[in-house]
DNA sequence: ACCGCCGGGTGCC
DNA sequence: ACCGCCGGGTGCC
């Protein structure tokens, strides 16, 4: 299949979370070096440990951080020899404990440290080995067998007790909403913004300018005495933790978050103050700026920013003093921006946004920008990595659009602008495309320099809470920005069901997002309904399909039976999506369909000419020809390379025992030795192609008779059909065409302006209009408009709901002023009903969505498969 | 003395 | 670092 037909039938299925470890045991070493570094450790604490494998000194080098990632020193030599290895195999992760500070024996030079060893249970055994044989002393549980049964107890847990749902994690959340974001509803500046917002707008904008200044301690510190701890880590300092100047606007799609960060970036564009009207172009930068200094304890980048005196007072030797200031930092801001209100002349520098997206989602910046601001009020540049773009040419706008594909590119360059400049705020919109699989994307977009971070997305948490660790890392919420910590501090006290776990991501999530959903009435849409369509395949259809079902189920049964599916997991997903295909038109499928099916692993005999030859001769000697296994004419015929033919069922069964031979000269065979015949040279078997040439269907027959019904009732009414098979679209074209009706294609191989257009032209109303508009889901993705239908044709059931929901979101969000009516179009008693099924298993998975461990995850492939297999 | 011993310089990775 | 380690200075009793 190609990588796009792949990429349609379900995006999410490769991702691989990591195997679950647990704890082995701890090694003390000594953390070494503490006169060099800033960082200190005031009691019992945990640190981070981070791997250094570009020390110049020692490639095995660990630095050890403090809660506020300031480094400490280092794990001495000696033990980093040994671990780091294990480290960089992948084997092991580590994690720190300074049990005592500096206690006992402790000095100024070096402090005692557990350093925690976790692993997969199966690599207990090796590890323990390694760490002995490195001269390290492991202390732990004596009892191998205890520990296991300990862990095994600890998963069931998991499993069965401790589930919790995302609305649970969000419950706080809802709370606060109405506490906090009621109180605060705020207008966007009439100057800029153009359109009147909806209520739940107004609050989600009141809350966001209310996190960008506020000076609220970050979650989990307290002041205490003049001093601040973090009750997590234990971490005591003097130093005020910088503000959380952001967070995450995780409101449902389609509730018109882009239109709150524009009214938002709006504020930027009048005056200094967010609620005043005083005249000053940007005075707060100032003041954020010292905030930002004195609030750390290192400013490391300092030097590096802006060199132009004209910028700050910074580097004025302020930074000197900020140790003994750091108690009346809040009243000293105060006074300071008053100051700055006074000299309102100097401009200092522009607030600039950096938007990183999807390229998707840049048409619906560019429209929402065009439907909302007063024109050139907002000037935005559209950055694809332009390396002759220098600095100062883009400080001319106040936006500056780009993707997370082009920053993730740039992350390498020295040069690149977008890495140099010091951006007021940086926003990442439908920012779940940052997750942790991603390291290079996530890496990019977390070393972007920026006074204010806002990560936006309608699904927080869909793939689990692990890959919140990458938000947290962007966000730089310390100490989570370490990767060791979330995990000890959150991720695995959720994975195992301890409650802990759960309350702190509650309290996290409760300050530093916001979620709205739509269910509750926000914005007063219409109402949808969604109904299914069953469809009887033709004669023809139904003969070919029930084949290849019989013959689909044989093959995974097979895999299932040899423990070998998820091995020949491509090859099976191959063959459910010609099953997906036949039930909505055969000529989505090549002529030769039934090739497909046994095995891809077999390669064409075309690439192979001497076989080639081989195989026509035999074929056109014998008319007679039987397979010498099942003695009947060959059905798929197959050659070895010993240029012996067989069906290719035989053969294949053939070689799957001990040692396998061919059965006419005992040859030495393995599936690589086997290439099918071309489907050229096959042609008695091209008994489908008549159907081929055919391009309708009873699907699109069915499709057709609903569009014309409703093109008799109401000649003006707009749907949108959604097909995940791009050749769908195309084939829909020539009936469409022929029945009369307007129609607009929408589609992947796309460009983004040539999608604004379409988008742009299919809203056009009256007798000239378009009515039909042929879309593909991933030409659809997040953003995209098309309120101007209001009916729904989704051709086949996508195999994860989430993605059918966001189809419908397209149409029925905010400004769709009809009902909208959704019609699946399901073809009956085949593995499309199937895929409904396997759908409701997947939104009762979503509402438990803690629950995905790498192992629920095989389980339910493996269930999947049998559901739609029927097996 | 191709040693032992002394005492100063020095100190993460 | 009230340590260990290194390397230079030194050398009977």
């Amino acid at each position: 299949m190609s990588l796009d037909e792949w990429q349609d039938s379900d995006p999410d299925q490769f991702s691989q979370s990591s195997n679950d470890t647990y704890l082995l045991g701890f090694v003390i070493a000594n953390i070494v070096g503490l006169q060099y570094y800033s960082g200190t450790i005031s009691g019992r604490e945990m640190v981070g440990l981070v791997r250094q494998p570009l020390n110049p000194y020692d490639c095995n080098a660990i630095k050890v951080v403090n809660t506020r990632t300031l480094q400490v020193g280092h794990i001495e030599r000696s033990v980093a020899s040994v671990l780091s290895p294990l480290i960089d195999a992948g084997m092991i992760h580590v994690e720190g404990i300074v049990p005592n500070s500096r206690g006992g024996t402790g000095n100024r030079y070096r402090i005692p440290c557990q350093v925690h060893i976790f692993a997969g249970l199966d690599l207990f055994d090796v590890v323990k080995d390694e760490i002995s044989r490195g001269g390290l002393q492991l202390i732990c549980d004596n009892d191998v067998s205890f520990g296991l049964s300990e862990a095994v107890v600890v998963k069931e847990k998991m499993d069965v007790k401790y589930v919790k749902s995302v609305d649970e994690i969000f419950k706080l959340v809802d709370k606060n909403v109405k506490k906090k974001a009621k109180m605060g509803a705020m207008d966007p500046p009439k100057e800029v913004i153009k359109s009147e917002l909806f209520v739940h707008q107004k609050e989600g904008l009141g809350w966001m300018v209310n996190r960008e200044n506020s000076e609220d301690l970050p979650p989990f510190w307290e002041e205490k005495n003049g001093k601040f701890l973090n009750v997590l880590t234990n971490y005591c300092t003097d130093i005020r933790p910088e503000p959380l100047r952001g967070g995450i606007l995780a409101d449902d799609m389609g509730l018109g978050k882009t239109l709150t960060l524009l009214s938002l970036i709006a504020f930027d564009k009048c005056n200094g103050g967010v609620s005043c009207s005083v005249d000053s172009n940007s005075l707060d930068i100032n003041e954020v700026d010292e905030v930002g200094e004195e609030g750390k304890e290192s400013c490391a980048s300092s030097g590096k920013k802006r060199k132009s005196g004209r910028v700050s007072k910074r580097g004025t030797g302020r930074g000197k003093k900020r140790k003994s200031e750091n108690k009346s930092i809040d009243g000293d801001v105060k006074r300071k921006s008053l100051s700055f209100f006074d000299k309102s002349s100097t401009v200092l520098c522009k607030k600039m946004t950096l938007v990183v997206c999807p390229p998707s989602v840049f048409s619906t910046w560019i429209t929402q920008l065009e439907e909302h601001t007063i024109p050139g009020k907002l000037k935005t540049y559209m950055y694809y990595g332009d390396r002759t773009k220098d600095i100062e040419e883009l400080k001319k706008y106040d936006v500056v659009l780009t993707t997370y594909s082009t920053l993730a590119t740039e992350d390498s360059w020295s040069d690149s602008p977008v890495k140099k400049i010091e951006w007021w705020r940086v926003i990442l919109d439908e920012a779940h495309f940052i997750k942790n699989a991603n390291a290079q994307q996530s890496q990019a977009v977390t070393n972007l320099n920026a006074k204010r971070r806002w990560a936006v997305t309608g699904t927080p948490i869909q793939n689990g809470s692990a890959d919140l660790f990458s938000l947290m890392a962007f966000l730089r919420f310390e100490p989570f920005t370490i990767k060791s910590y979330w995990q000890r501090l959150v991720q695995r006290p959720l994975t195992q069901g301890s409650k802990e776990g759960l309350s702190r991501l509650q309290v996290l999530m409760s300050t530093i997002s916001l979620r709205r959903t739509k269910d509750k009435g926000l914005i007063g849409l219409p109402p949808k309904t969604v109904e299914t369509c069953y469809i009887e395949l033709s004669g023809e259809e139904r003969e070919l399909y029930d084949e290849m079902e019989r013959m689909a189920k044989g093959v995974v049964q097979e895999y299932i039976r040899a423990g070998s599916l998820i091995r020949n997991y491509s090859t099976v997903l191959s063959i459910v999506l010609r099953l997906r295909q036949i039930c909505t038109n055969l000529a989505l499928c090549p002529s030769d369909v039934r090739s497909l099916l046994p095995s891809n692993n077999i390669e064409d005999v075309s690439d192979n000419p001497d076989l080639l030859k081989k195989l026509v001769a035999v074929l056109q000697d014998g008319e007679d020809f039987d397979c010498p296994i099942c003695i009947s004419p060959p059905t798929d015929i197959v050659i070895t390379c010993c240029a012996h033919i067989f069906c290719r069922s035989c053969i294949l069964k053939t070689i799957q025992r001990t040692k396998p031979c061919c059965p006419l000269c005992r040859h030495p065979l393995s599936q690589s030795d086997l290439f099918s015949s071309p489907p050229e040279s096959s042609d008695s078997d091209n008994t489908y192609n008549s159907s081929s040439r055919n391009s309708t269907s009873s699907k699109v027959s069915t499709l057709l008779k609903l569009l014309l019904e409703l093109k008799n009732q109401n000649p003006s009414i707009k749907s949108v059909v959604f097909s995940q098979f791009r050749k769908m679209l195309i084939l829909l074209e020539e009936p469409l065409k022929a029945a009369g009706f307007k129609f607009l294609r929408l589609d992947g191989s796309m460009n983004a302006r040539k999608r604004a257009e379409v988008i742009e032209e299919f809203q056009i109303q009256g007798t000239g209009g378009p009515t039909v508009l042929l879309a593909s889901l991933k030409a659809s993705g997040a953003g995209i408009n098309l309120t101007a239908a209001s009916r729904v044709f989704l051709l086949e059931p996508w195999w994860n709901p989430a993605v059918e929901e966001q189809a419908m979101d397209r149409i029925h969000r905010i400004g769709q002023k009809e009902e909208v009516k959704i019609v699946r179009l399901i073809a009956g008693s085949s593995i499309e009903e199937r895929i409904l099924e396997l759908q409701e298993r997947k939104k009762k998975l979503a509402r438990e969505a803690f629950r995905r461990t790498r192992k629920d995850q095989k389980d339910v492939s493996i269930d999947d498969l049998r559901i739609l297999m029927s097996l």
